[in-house]
RNA sequence: GGGCGAUUAGCUCAGUUGGUUAGAGCGCAACGUUGACAUCGUUGAGGUCACAGGUUCGAGUCCUGUAUCGCCCACCA
């Protein structure tokens, strides 16, 4: 007997038992299996920046909750984890943590001892992110973790990078893009963001000057606060309507700062007439306005930067100076010069680097651009054309005007960790002409042909054994930058050889960029299974497939059925069985960035789109409706919660938020070490630094102590006793995991003696045939909203049904007849004794539920269902289950094969027939085809029991009765209603406390009696000598004067022609019922009134 | 400026295609622990559905406008 299950549940030892118990039998692992439907999905990378926070624990429950969910429909169900290099951020964070412990840059240690140390922390991070997954209880296929920089990815990045070279899809220009100084990198426009700064608006005048270069008095002011960008103008700008300047358009201004003459020129797009003196100067090179115009009126560009942000040799006497310097001497100089006007102060929008918080510059350089004008136009056909759908469609929007917009992507970042651009730039002079010093090169490389020039490609491809384009091992191209040509020169993945001559004879040629983070993002589905390789599945980690092996790991589908997982002899099996995915569930933050790019390289790639569906899920916010980050210090790490509150608590929490309309907030709370109060989070809290090496501290209200707290801005002390950050809000799941566990403990206490075989459907009394009714509907919902994706509903749904119906009314209802059997020694009632028939009945029954509820939770709270199971599994390896489709695991009993013979109609006969269960729940069949157990109209009649218990039960609060005391209690309805009443007389007992004396249609009102009034029913308890007749009286009349206010309104609503007449019959008719048990209810309590005041 | 959302009980959120008396959890109040569960049970109080118009027999739900908040995109010499 169970006797050892603890009255509470310990999340802390499921979660440490039971995860290993599921890896070990390799029930995450998902081969390709032809007889089963695959369902695939991609996990949204995590970077390797650094731990987890809620947002990562939302998106990966909601993930597990799906492929737990579809592992159990029988779907071979992959969820594929990795980690994201994350270019930019990780690299950083590592410069950042560098530069404050030692003082050092990435200049002074140098590429590859930075990339050594980058992969380090990366390595540190990856593990502590998959610690935190596999804590969630993340069943991700952990043999096919991918790394975005690894040798599987890289493959599919060099890959597609040749062939968007080859295609043309790819090309190098120069544009503008805004620099971090300090990072000396390009970022991207979502990299930066945009503050209003106290700055300073000047006022300077440019002279103009006559066809001889001399000055003719007439100046032209204008505005400007960038003063510094002064040295680089090409030209200063009017509108065209603007009347003031109408006769200096076409003439020069010369710079005073350096004498150089600009053209003064109109344009429409960048002048504005109303604004400052309506004269705007022209700095192409470092304004991206100013840069447009430059090409639209083909200005000169000047770089005045440096890379470090100091200014370069076009800026003549500043040049050396930074930013600020310059912009100090300049506006002296013309003050000075006399060609200064004024300066006021002014809020202006300064653009900052996110990764390092310093100001953006933009910046003209040489970068490299993905064409997306074809690839844009198919990734939007799919959605149209529903190829993809969006969960809530109402995302699609995002991702389509995103890419109506076709603006070439940017895919090269001066950093060091990533992707390096697979191309050699070979420089060769004014014409794109084969030079001696290349071809010598290339004859080294290739052998001693020489090629004429245009002929150079065919040639090339010629050299490389006749190749067709697919086996091309490297594509030139000629590309011209302010005159001078070079040979871009990509070579082809796998080509190791050939990479290695180009080392050697280009020596540092190559390009020293890398790739954007999310070019390697946008290939992960495809690169995750092996893609390009055809002729192999991806290889897996070895140090779990040995430990597998070696432990005797069985395949999912080695339950009940041997595998036939694919040898990958014959092609890349994982790709072709995998590919496309199913769903991708992620944020909308990322819908543009990395959903639109996999969908336009998936079919770039691969012909086909990455996933069938996209779920776009909420945004957790703090409890100020802040979004959750790193920079804010608002961030929660899962674990502090998973500590306090289970993984399952946590897992069923985020669950019931998780619904399609709002983002929800959290409103954090610090838990005090040293009484366990909670001190509530404040805006403070989250910003607070050390100072003077003080660490900030919360203070708890209820022990008046302080503590340092978790904080993003501070690593607290070892050994200092630590406020983590907790939330009440996951009390909601915690209590549920509670209440789950001692239900099936109370199941399962009452399960001695427990005998498995069949029920009839004619040994189900009502209470059983209702709690199956529920559970069939409630299944069916379910499954329904889990396929819409709408996790809060289904969890509420689950909820309500295993709380509210389940243990409050159902297992209260069988308490009796459970304990049928106290007369007969224990587990050996006499055969063929009606008590034993009664509690074994019900015993089948109760476990019949507890099975179901077990397997329909799985999916939300893993770990508690599989403790659970596996206790169950061992009172009652053999029991009856429902919504089972195979019959394999099936006990044949004669009981069965008789009943089966006698009834004849339907393939599956509403009885209860006791199967072997499945060794873990993790792999239990997914309840369905219940249809035949819903029975709406006993619902009906259920709902009427519970109406008028809670009445009685309302009655006895109102009047203060003891729970001790019994009540009687008397009820007036119709005789078909008396029937079903009369029948559940012993429950009035249980769950009231009320003795039913009499029901049927002529019942009396006994004097001094409270009543109630149901809307098909009249109750009175007699309360001879506990009535305050006066307060009765007052209570009646204002039920009463309630019920007579919603008369009215019906009335109005019947005596209304247009609603008798417009009004679809069957609302009129509902109506017309519901007034005549309103106006039924009013009469009883107005008879009651009349009675009380009678005396 | 353009787009997408949101505004319902003290707090956090549900509310299907318009149709009886608008719901849940937490919190609050009262009562209750002799065998599942105090991480619990029973009962209760608490809402002019942001505001103003409109459509309709009927609006929390549809339309228009206003206010406030959030996010995305663009722009800001």
């Amino acid at each position: 007997m169970p006797t050892d299950i603890p009255k509470q549940y310990d999340p802390q030892a499921a979660e440490a038992q039971w995860f290993p118990f599921w890896e070990r039998h390799g029930y995450f692992n998902a081969d390709p299996d032809p007889r089963r439907p695959p369902h695939v999905i991609m996990m949204p990378l995590p970077n390797v920046t650094g731990a987890l926070h809620m947002g990562h624990a939302l998106n990966g429950t909601l993930q597990d909750l799906v492929t737990r969910l579809r592992r159990m429909q029988g779907c071979v169900a992959l969820w594929m984890p990795g980690t994201d290099h994350a270019g930019i951020a990780t690299q950083a964070v590592v410069e950042r943590r560098m530069l404050e412990q030692e003082g050092l840059t990435r200049h002074d240690i140098g590429r590859e001892a930075l990339v050594a140390r980058i992969w380090k922390w990366k390595d540190e991070y990856e593990q502590r992110i998959r610690n935190q997954q596999k804590q969630l209880g993340a069943s991700c296929d952990w043999r096919r973790a991918r790394f975005t920089l690894d040798d599987v990815c890289s493959k599919a990045v060099r890959r597609t990078f040749f062939q968007m070279f080859r295609d043309g899809l790819i090309y190098r220009g120069k544009r503008l893009v805004n620099w971090d100084t300090f990072l000396q990198t390009a970022v991207a426009d979502d990299e930066v963001y945009t503050e209003e700064t106290a700055g300073k608006f000047w006022t300077f005048r440019y002279p103009v000057v006559d066809e001889d270069d001399q000055l003719t008095g007439h100046e032209i002011a204008f505005s400007t606060t960038r003063p510094e960008t002064m040295l680089g103008d090409t030209a200063v700008c009017v509108h065209p309507g603007d009347e003031r300047y109408a006769d200096l358009v076409g003439r020069q201004v010369r710079i005073p700062l350096n004498g150089r003459l600009i053209p003064i020129i109109k344009d429409g797009q960048l002048a504005d007439k109303d604004l400052g003196t309506g004269c705007v100067k022209v700095t192409p090179a470092h304004d991206p306005n100013d840069y447009a115009a430059g090409l639209r009126n083909k200005l000169p560009m000047i770089n005045l930067l440096n890379p470090d942000g100091t200014f370069n040799e076009n800026a003549g006497v500043y040049a050396g100076l930074a930013r600020e310097a310059v912009r100090d001497a300049v506006i002296a100089d013309m003050e000075r010069l006399g060609y200064f006007d004024s300066v006021e102060d002014r809020q202006i929008p300064m653009k900052f680097s996110d990764r390092s918080k310093t100001p953006i510059e933009p910046y003209l350089s040489d970068q490299w651009f993905v064409k997306m004008d074809t690839l844009a136009t198919k990734a939007i056909d799919a959605v149209k054309n529903r190829d993809v759908e969006f969960f809530p469609e109402r995302y699609a929007n995002s991702y389509l005007d995103w890419l109506e917009e076709k603006r070439d992507w940017c895919i090269s970042r001066q950093l060091w960790w990533g992707h390096r651009i697979p191309v050699w730039i070979f420089p060769i002079g004014p014409s794109p002409e084969l030079t001696d010093e290349l071809e010598a090169k290339i004859d080294r490389l290739f052998g001693s042909d020489s090629f004429i020039m245009p002929e150079l490609q065919k040639a090339l491809a010629a050299r490389m054994g006749g190749a067709s384009d697919e086996k091309l091992a490297f594509q030139v191209t000629f590309n011209e930058v302010d005159g001078e040509w070079s040979a871009l020169m990509c070579i082809a993945p796998g080509q190791q050889k050939l990479e290695e001559g180009f080392k050697r004879e280009f020596g540092d040629l190559q390009d020293p960029d890398v790739l954007d983070t999310w070019f390697s993002s946008a290939l992960w589905p495809q690169a995750t299974l092996g893609w390009p390789d055809c002729d192999h599945s991806p290889p897996m980690d070895e140090s779990i497939t040995a430990r597998s092996a070696s432990d005797g790991v069985r395949n999912l589908s080695d339950e009940g059925t041997p595998s036939l997982a694919l040898r990958a002899a014959n092609g890349n099996a994982a790709l072709d069985y995998f590919y496309p995915g199913s769903v991708l569930i992620t944020s909308r933050d990322i819908i543009t960035l990395w959903v639109a790019r996999m969908v336009l390289t998936g079919l770039y790639n691969l012909g086909d789109v990455p996933f069938r569906h996209v779920h776009v899920h909420l945004t957790i916010l703090d409890g100020f409706g802040q979004r959750m980050s790193k920079t804010k210090g608002n961030g929660v790490d899962p674990l502090d919660l998973i500590a306090r509150y289970g993984a399952d608590g946590l897992r069923f929490t985020i669950a019931s938020l998780a619904g399609e309309t709002q983002d929800v907030r959290l409103p954090i709370s610090y838990a005090c070490p040293h009484c366990d109060g909670l001190i509530a989070q404040t805006l403070d809290h989250q910003k607070a630094k050390p100072k003077n090496g003080k660490k900030p501290r919360v203070k708890c209200p209820k022990c008046k102590q302080d503590s340092q707290y978790t904080s993003a801005n501070y690593d607290a002390d070892p050994g200092e006793p630590l406020a983590t950050m907790v939330s009440e809000r996951f009390e909601y799941g915690r209590n549920f995991c509670n209440k789950l566990w001692n239900a099936c403990r109370f199941a399962m206490l009452n399960l001695e003696g427990f005998s498995p075989g069949l029920v009839a459907k004619a040994d189900l009394i009502l209470e059983d045939r209702w709690i199956l009714s529920r559970l069939a509907t409630v299944t069916d919902d379910v499954t329904r909203l889990l396929d819409k994706y709408q996790f809060d509903q289904a969890t509420r749904a689950l909820r309500e049904f295993v709380w509210n119906e389940f243990c409050d009314w159902y297992l209260e209802l069988i308490k009796p007849r459970l304990r049928a059997e106290a007369t007969g020694s224990p587990g050996v009632a006499p055969p063929g004794s009606e008590t034993s028939d009664i509690r074994t009945t019900c015993q089948r029954v109760l476990v019949t539920v507890v099975d179901a509820i077990l397997r329909l939770l799985h999916p939300f709270t893993p770990f508690i269902t599989e403790d659970l199971w596996q206790r169950l599994g061992e009172i009652a390896p053999v029991r009856p289950m429902v919504g089972v489709e195979s019959r394999e695991s099936r006990v044949e009993s004669q009981q069965e094969t008789a009943l089966a013979e006698t009834s004849s109609s339907g393939p599956q006969p509403l009885a209860l027939s006791p199967y072997h269960a499945v060794s873990a729940c993790i792999i239990a069949p997914w309840p369905q085809g219940l249809e035949a157990w819903k029975q709406p109209e006993l619902e009906a009649r259920f709902q009427r029991l519970q109406d008028t218990i809670v009445a009685v039960r309302n009655l006895r609060g109102l009047y203060n009765i003891s729970p001790a005391a019994t009540v009687d209690v008397a009820l007036q309805c119709r005789t078909e209603i008396a029937d079903d009443l009369r029948q559940v007389a012993a429950q009035f007992e249980l769950l009231a406390k009320a003795k039913l004396i009499a029901v049927g249609p002529d019942i009396a009102r006994p004097k001094m009696s409270a009543s109630f009034s149901l809307t098909d029913a009249d109750g009175y308890v007699p309360l001879e000598g506990l009535i305050d007749r006066d307060a009765e009286i007052i209570r009646q009349q204002k039920e009463a004067e309630k019920l007579r206010g919603f008369i009215a309104g019906h009335e109005k609503k019947l005596s209304n022609a247009s609603f008798v007449d417009r009004a679809p019959p069957e609302v009129v008719a509902e109506v017309r019922d519901t007034l005549a048990n309103l106006q039924k209810q009013l009469a009883s309590a107005e008879d009651v009134v009349r009675q009380l005041t009678a005396g």
